[in-house]
DNA sequence: CTGTTAGCGCCTTCAT
DNA sequence: ATGAAGGCGCTAACAG
């Protein structure tokens, strides 16, 4: 690999001039720059990027922390964050947490010794005070961290509930019970609220309408199959994500009952699977893609110390109706 | 950030004393290891990787590149990688290529500007000569270089999509047909191989049992579609990934025909998703998991000079019996 | 056993 | 407009 010293032997010139040309900064004649360029590429020369960094203090990389790629959630995200990356010039490595303190910590260690330029987190197993001592540029997507000054990007989980638990009563549901996410996710917290706001005063509303599926989907069919038992009646479900409607989906299936004449079902998320099963799911589909999206570039505003336009975005979320709920 | 020179100072020692102690090279009296732990401890010091990497030409980073990262096929193999790569100390940075030439070959540039340790491929715009060029350690998963020195891992194609196909003829199907991936992968061309083993000299078969479906679902519906219109008679549909195969098991369900009673399907792949379309998916799994992690541990070796005890791995598939087969 | 010193490759004043 | 030289933080001879 030829170095800056070789470039500037070969184009008779000093290691400054070229290092000038290479960064466009300060003046340089035409002609020595025109050596210099040619000398470049007759060695096929490229900065060594670790040495730029060490001087630079800026290595053009940044961390994204999920739980865990595999969950159909990420992916797509993942994907946004890294075709943004990509076009800024940044490089971005993946980290799986599986939402355990430990593993985030140590993960934050590793990135920092290797002075990654900031992080993209989308897993909470830590606390606000423990984002905050990363000391470097973050985003937190879709977890939100109440009232605080770290910049963060999510969906408006409440609303979006609402709007699935509206829908399910104007579809003429008489029994609405809702699949909820993990007790200490605030998303998941947030979804149940919004079920809550709609149906808390309708005279048929029971707290035991409100099931736990860990946003996993054997637990969501079983805590279904649980549910039909107690509650015969259902006949609408608003699950608190994707892969639990397809749980539910799985129970009410297995109980021989048919979607969606009998019993009508909405996710929530959007994610791709929601396409693929029968009948395709109607869900509250958030813009994963664009929360991506807009997290990678937020960070790189931060990095490039832009100023951020607001610390905290609420994306709009979209009902898309589709098999598992009846038409007009 | 504390240096290891405020380190050597707060000591009383040289900055290679503290060095030794570091990567515990060299003698080191105990008493001023302790010295020099203390001080460490009371600054809180973590080594600079980049500084490290510069001296070292070693940057424990590896880049991984997949087509799409969205594809279900990856994130398995994704979290295999990684988690065998943090085992061992590295960083895994995310690639995907679209399969395209130009995005790769730009992937390569900057990740060789970024001195990563090797890299682990899995997309394949790019010919043998390209990957030689990379002049770094290397492992390509799932894709065949043919006959070549560049180690890979990847399952057995041939030897599965028989199994697939003989199993449906045990299973008394008349006719199969077969939905082929792309004709450009080495994988697709295989498994399409493998079929016609088994029913090439069988009197009903016809070339235009094999019908293209790009490993995308919605073309392999569009194509079982066709398929079923000018082959009304096949039972037996072996599809050259679960994507497709569920693509078909739509078509099937769309022309109100029964899956498995009418016409039996099976996959291949074996992704999380097949296990949560019903009927579940019977399908060739491989072991994809276990590809990721052979892969990592191949670079591995190769990056620490370590000899590697085979070039070539081709792992076995397992036949999963699920629900779009008859039992029995 | 420990310290001195010369790199690793690049950037950036400071002179000229 | 260009060059010389110090520094980024760490490692690895080489002395002692």
């Amino acid at each position: 690999m030829a170095t800056i010293k070789d470039v500037s032997k070969l184009a008779g010139v000093s290691v400054a001039t070229v290092s000038r040309v290479l960064n466009r900064s300060g003046y340089v004649h035409t002609d020595t720059e025109q050596k210099v360029l040619h000398a470049i590429k007759a060695l096929n020369y490229t900065p060594n990027f670790v040495a730029r960094s060490l001087s630079n203090k800026k290595t053009s990389t940044i961390g994204l922390l999920v739980p865990d790629i595999t969950n159909p959630f990420f992916p797509e995200l993942a994907r946004a964050v890294e075709d943004v990356m990509q076009l800024y010039g940044y490089t971005v490595i993946l980290c799986n947490s599986d939402e355990s303190a430990s593993k985030e910590k140590h993960y934050i260690d590793v990135l920092k010794q290797k002075y990654i330029d900031g992080m993209i987190v989308a897993s909470n197993a830590l606390s606000v005070e423990d984002v905050r001592e990363f000391d470097m540029p973050v985003v937190v997507v879709d977890r939100l961290i109440e009232g605080d000054t770290i910049p963060t990007v999510m969906s408006d989980n409440r609303k979006g509930a609402q709007m699935a638990t509206e829908f399910l009563l104007g579809q003429g549901c008489r029994k609405i019970a809702h699949i909820r996410g993990p007790e200490h996710l605030l998303n998941a917290e947030e979804r149940c609220q919004g079920y809550l706001d709609v149906v808390q005063d309708i005279d048929w509303f029971d707290r035991s309408l409100i099931v736990s599926g860990k946003y996993e989907m054997k637990r969501a069919m079983e805590a279904t199959l649980e549910l039909l038992r107690t509650h015969p009646d259902v006949d609408g479900i608003f699950a608190g994500n994707d892969m639990m409607a397809i749980g539910a989906m799985r129970a009410v299936q297995v109980l021989g009952r048919t979607i969606p004449y009998e019993i009508e079902i909405v996710g929530y998320d959007g994610i791709a699977l929601s396409e693929i099963v029968f009948p395709e799911l109607t869900t509250i589909a958030q813009p994963i893609y664009d929360m991506g999206a807009l997290a990678a570039r937020m960070l790189i505003k931060q990095i490039e110390k832009q100023p951020l336009d607001s610390l905290h975005y609420c994306l709009d979320v979209q009902m898309v109706e589709r098999g598992t709920t009846r038409k007009g």
